[in-house]
DNA sequence: TATTGTTATACTCTATAACTATA
DNA sequence: TATAGTTATAGAGTATAACAATA
């Protein structure tokens, strides 16, 4: 039997053609690695990159009850949360507060550093984030939007019972 | 100057409340980060896991003219993809084969049992897909298909002039 | 001289296990 | 007994540098 791959190899592309571009998962790593090169980039040395800014994010809206919560949030282990946390509070950006009512859980919440910081992080990353989307017409633009949201919502959401 | 952080500790949430809910970055790790694990779980144990599938998929469609290239194209390494293509050829899934006008160069074709193999994962990675965009009503299912196609083929064009 | 592919090495990132303290 | 957080260690994944072959 002869070998059959062999025998039938196409014709001789002049690089690589788009035949990914109908899959959905080479669309969505394509996007989301240029969305992390430009994040990268638009936070500079913040520690933890663009982690490290939504970790900020959260902190500053009062909303991190405890590391776990928020590691989970955001997709990563407790173990490396805390090596996050210590860079960003060596930095001055967020502390670990107690939390009142269970003392093996830290609250996180963002210094006045750490605030005034995220001002200017949210600017140039909506900049990014305008020139990822630009190749999208306005309306598109925000349809997009939309449906990240809601699936990533439907995602983070408690699997339902 | 006392500790401004510890003075305007926000209240206490149940736990991680959606703050991140409008940031795209969030939304598109998250989003990134399910079908990753779905696609995981339908390649099965496929060398090179979602990526292997890809590296099959434009195998079978004869558009890759060089590892190079096909690297470039799935934003990888070029040592990395030599790797990936020692582990799907062991498999006897991909074959490395001349390029007939550059010696350098290997272009990269399925075999039979690659071909056969593909129409598999295909089936399973359409459940997958269909599973991931459930949230999403048709119409914004194919708009949101039709967004990140848009967005990663620009992306992955060379950058104009 | 520049490019393709390979190999060996080093580095980064992440997960695992074990521990303390709380619940 | 189970959970939150930490630490040390090991593992996976990735990139860097050097090389041979070819353009």
């Amino acid at each position: 039997m002869r070998n059959t791959a062999a025998q039938r190899v196409p014709p001789v592309e002049s690089s690589c053609a788009d035949a990914l571009a109908e899959d959905l998962g080479w669309g969505l790593g394509t996007v989301f690695r240029a969305y992390v090169t430009a994040a990268h980039q638009a936070v500079a040395d913040l520690p933890g990159g663009p982690r490290g800014y939504q970790i900020l994010s959260s902190a500053a809206q009062g909303s991190v009850a405890s590391q776990l919560a928020l590691a989970q949030h955001l997709g990563v282990d407790r173990t490396v949360m805390t090596y996050l946390l210590d860079d960003l509070e060596a930095a001055g950006l967020i502390q670990r507060v107690a939390h009142p009512t269970d003392r093996r859980a830290r609250r996180i919440v963002a210094t006045a550093r750490g605030s005034e910081l995220l001002a200017t992080l949210d600017d140039r990353l909506r900049d990014a984030e305008a020139n990822l989307l630009a190749p999208l017409d306005p309306d598109a633009r925000k349809a997009f939007r939309a449906q990240v949201r809601l699936l990533a919502t439907r995602i983070d959401a408690p699997r339902p019972p």
